[in-house]
DNA sequence: GATGAATGAGGGTTCATTCAT
DNA sequence: GATGAATGAACCCTCATTCAT
């Protein structure tokens, strides 16, 4: 509250001056800024707390913007949310276009799907604990914004003609289920990450280290390629 | 609210006849049942809403007990979840005992081992549910309860046996890690009942109808086959 | 909530004559009046109430604010608490301050405090009420607050160089204890105000009367004298 | 609870043998020990958290008695709070009342009355503590006490007699009211008690060690009897 | 675009008290 | 006389949201 007031002075103290200032923190009345520093408090909040145990005041504050900005801008807390779910997975799919599978040979491209998946989960905490947030709700808000609905879909049509390219080549098994395969190459590193922590104090091994992650990482392609692989 | 008024008149209706109650929900003074009541209706609720998200109200009427009772036995709303953690999971612990995994051939036993993780999820959502929670909350409250710490532990050293044995017999591949071999047998069926209402909508399949609950049965239990098996 | 909903309509009822308001109760969005009427109503309350008994509620009605307020402005009733002490210790402090005392002839001068402190806690009956609930709690409170530590201190230190003035004249006796006088001095006002009620009951006389005022304040002032006055 | 439980199964299960058990602590059934352990601890309860802060559980624990004696023989917090008022007067009453100050030469039973009330609220510092949490709530129970009612009266005649003896002796100044002695007398050692707490914070001296005690006691007697004495 | 002040509807928790045994 | 279980009324506090500037 106070930091705020001070702030709020501050800015009306000068506002003729405006060249004085182009920090990065400074609140200029820049609106897609403001949108994207709430978005970016709004994921670390909801990923942390769930979307009952985040706390407006909290996004608001974390962000620097003011709490009446957030309304402004998203309406209420939950259009917030699925604002938040589309931004982390929209990003998430943008990176899987650019991936380029069915350039590379049928057991490469296999091998580099199932290596993005863990690495970009590793490097995108938050989206395990989003995701999480949605199993919470049954999924109801991802249900809900059409942006979403065909994300998967993409990825399952790109796996389907990676198979049978590898099938054509006589390097993968016939018969496999393109679904199949990529919930199960989906969940072999969603669920670790999503369970490290716990996992980790269980086992008394610290899952997340470099040579765990590793160990991890490598297990799981063997294992998707185990599978499709003929004998 | 409500509901204790109707059941008191209920009780007041019929104070003649009675021999011994035997109705279910008779809210007679006897605190294990009270206890038990509580926690069924907590368990539906953290379920389904997570444990921010969970209303003290709704639990104590879903119960049939008085929300004062509710402190009285478990001192806190959190409290209450934990003890619903430690229930769901001692729950699931007790019947993994009791699978006798080493009696059985090697390759037997993983299969049963995969198939039951794979049922015992499917009958138990709010297993599902209550997991995702607590990855919402890094595991806080699962980590607190070193009740449950130990609970994987046994099940993964049952594993260990097993692949020992079954690298003796010559039917397992060596240089299995058991450790990961648990998390992917766990993550291959948790991951696809965690996401199955949102897949289901992506996929525009059901995928929780009896055939393909099958299909996913058998898919999982393949890929783990195909990962330890000699080939 | 009543008087909210009744005074919202008041406004809504005369919009058209709004230049400038000045009714003392009108809600407008004034940080600082809205803080002032919550600590006098705040004041009444716990006087009357004691810490433990006052309500919230009460306090929110009283002061014609939102109960939201009340936490908004001071966080928790404690420390609402504790501001109502520091505003009433404050208040008497800086009138205390303002006596002059060392100005006077030494003699008028403890005459003078005497009949200050027993004219201030009769003018002001909530702070002996406060005093009182601060009794209860062992005084936590009035240490935990710095800014309260020092006022004795100060009346304390005036109280000796008026006895040591008071000494060079010959007037007064030699050996006197500034701090025993001090606590002397407001011990014989607060005492019987705080307890005149019991009092006036016990004895059937109404001690608060004026004339009985009057006797009670001449008997104190010439206690004090008759101690410091040499013979 | 757990300990109340344990206890009660205990006694159970040994019945018969009652001679084993005479140790003080033993629940037995045994109505006025039940009633004093009772009245014991919520004399420290009321004396420490006041009417409303007190809490009826904590006295039952305190006890050692069940929750529910306490209304079995007190009806009520407030009947209980009465009733340890009346007992803690009343005792103070009876100690006065064996002083004989009669017996005395007139000045000496001044200077006994005076150290007594100074020697008696040293000793039973909850005694300060009711008085306070009564002056809260403006000595509505007090009040309430007929038995309390002639306590202060006694004293009071008392006084005056000595007062006439005194002034028959030509030791007393003539024309002292004993009413306002008598609250003078008192207020000087009750609000040293009251506040000494807050008095050795503010001033940096340790007003309750042997010394400052001595030293105070000693004030308020020579103050006393500076005002009643003949010059 | 942005801000501090304000609001109403609960949310979890506590408490004095009573019931049934 | 004594106990554990149960109750309902509040109590303090929080939260998402809106108003007025």
């Amino acid at each position: 509250m106070k930091a705020t007031a001070v702030k709020s002075k501050q800015r009306r103290g000068a506002p003729a001056a405006k060249p004085r200032s182009k920090a990065a923190l400074e609140p200029v009345r820049d609106a897609e800024r403001t949108r994207q520093a709430i978005l970016a408090a709004a994921e670390v909040e909801f990923a942390d707390k769930g979307l009952a145990g985040a706390r407006v005041d909290a996004i608001a504050e974390q962000s620097g913007a003011n709490k009446q900005m957030l309304y402004y801008y998203f309406g209420s807390k939950e259009n917030l949310y699925v604002a938040v779910l589309e931004r982390a997975y929209g990003a998430m799919r943008q990176t899987e276009r650019e991936l380029d599978l069915l350039a590379l040979d049928p057991l490469d491209a296999i091998r580099k799907l199932v290596e993005f998946k863990f690495d970009y989960l590793h490097e995108h905490p938050s989206l395990i604990r989003l995701l999480a947030v949605e199993n919470v709700h049954n999924a109801r808000y991802l249900k809900r914004s059409r942006h979403l609905r065909d994300m998967h879909n993409s990825l399952v049509t790109v796996l389907q003609a990676v198979l049978a390219a590898g099938q054509a080549r006589g390097q993968v098994k016939p018969g496999i289920d393109p679904l199949q395969l990529y919930i199960s190459l989906a969940g072999l590193s969603y669920f670790f990450f999503a369970n490290a922590a716990t996992l980790s104090t269980a086992f008394g091994r610290d899952l997340v280290s470099d040579s765990e992650l590793k160990r991890r990482r490598a297990h799981v392609v063997e294992m998707v390629l185990d599978h499709i692989r003929v004998r």
